[in-house]
DNA sequence: TTTT
DNA sequence: TTTT
């Protein structure tokens, strides 16, 4: 039976996205994200930072490698795939990413703009009108927001 | 700026979908879903159920037509709609629904069945193979599970 | 059966919360809050908003009403609730609220800290160290961060 | 500032949970959680399944070693967390864990009577009346439903 | 290692 | 109006 997989995230890129291309001209993105949670021990406030492996498939990853950079805070849903791998040493490892199903840009709508290329706000505006923040691979049912 | 506006829900249809055809070829069907919670009043036992309205549009509307029975266990993901109508007499009034953005089918394989008109189990699975119990609108990626 | 009822949202406060005290020395918070999605029409870009009407109790409200003011941005988790009650005219009417059970404050830091009474910045800090932003309503299991 | 770290999960157990009760008198609980998906691939119907690592603290461990087992179908909600060890030969992996935070039993109501030692249903539902099948931390505001 |  |  089907069952429910699904990451809800909200956190800031640790790296700017990583962006390859596979053959069949499929694009992957990835990057670490962190969310952070305080919580009081012994009357002290601390900070635990958890860090997520996102990645990217296809036109998800073309915009992602477009609008994410380093530091910028996002919601991501996606799933969770724990796949295996061998290191260097031939040792098998695991490791759990997140598959990223769909992600919205928060914060300040300067940051929204794409300045990687010197490209003025104002250009980005017209070319991305009202800081055009959620992105997902749904169909295009874009005539009606329902 | 863009938000989120997600609601997830797992509950029993109290009615068969109703479907309605529109305009365009465009299908809706809509529904009432129980979500219930238990808890402790007085050291006694209490059931309170909460209705939501379930509006699914266009191919989800065609395939849970097909699927969703009253009674049937389901969940679904959806966002929040709230819009406003004149009753009968002509006073304003506002309906909050949960427009629906996929379902997954959950409980026991049986109920995956559609039974509505004594087919039997095994005619469905050839119409409907392996019980397939989770709709989206999401784009056919249908060749890799990412 | 037990089901899920489960609200998310991601957006901003359309007012300050609006406080009450309750008999039993129980306080309720509540504020509109909009979360708004862009989509394409006619190539033309298009911002819908949606309203929600957020209901936070007890503790809840009470944090609420010291850090949420109008056009804060936050996420919510709650469960929706649908009520009767009769207008002035004497017409039953419905209406949905989402019942908060936690909310994390989003966006500047700047945002984290109270204002409202001309507390500098400083002094909210060493009240309420390292921006705390995560409230919510779950017991005290402060000691270790799971 | 604080993020978002959620995770939200529908499947059936692998096993019995592992219960170990550590020092300070704190149990944790923790088994395996398939979640399966079907999609197409070249006209035949694949399932994939993914398993995740769920582990619970304190009472929900307490809770969870009581109700869950072997084959139930259950809804949870956690958080993510990556911790590091070293294997026997000294090599250092990592392991990503879904730490719960609350659950729900789903199916039938006869999945959430205790049957794994002999106890007749109605024992266990005057040990556990009406089937109870939602459980978290969350404080005992059970009075009231909000 | 679950379930269908 | 569901389900347990």
């Amino acid at each position: 039976m089907s069952g429910i997989n699904k990451v809800i995230l909200v956190g800031h890129l640790g790296k700017d996205p990583e962006v390859r291309h596979l053959e069949g001209n499929v694009t992957v993105a990835s990057f670490p994200l962190a969310t952070s949670e305080t919580y009081n021990k012994d009357g002290k406030r601390i900070e635990q930072t958890e860090w997520h492996n996102i990645v990217m498939w296809r036109g998800l990853a073309d915009v992602a490698s477009k609008y994410l950079q380093k530091g910028k805070l996002v919601y991501i849903e996606g799933k969770l795939r724990t796949r295996s791998f061998e290191d260097k040493e031939g040792h098998k490892k695991y490791t759990t990413e997140v598959v990223a199903e769909n992600f919205t840009m928060l914060g300040r709508k300067s940051d929204f703009e794409n300045g990687t290329n010197g490209t003025t706000a104002q250009a980005d505006k017209s070319d991305n009108p009202a800081a055009a923040s959620n992105f997902s691979l749904d169909p295009v049912d874009d005539d009606l927001p329902f």
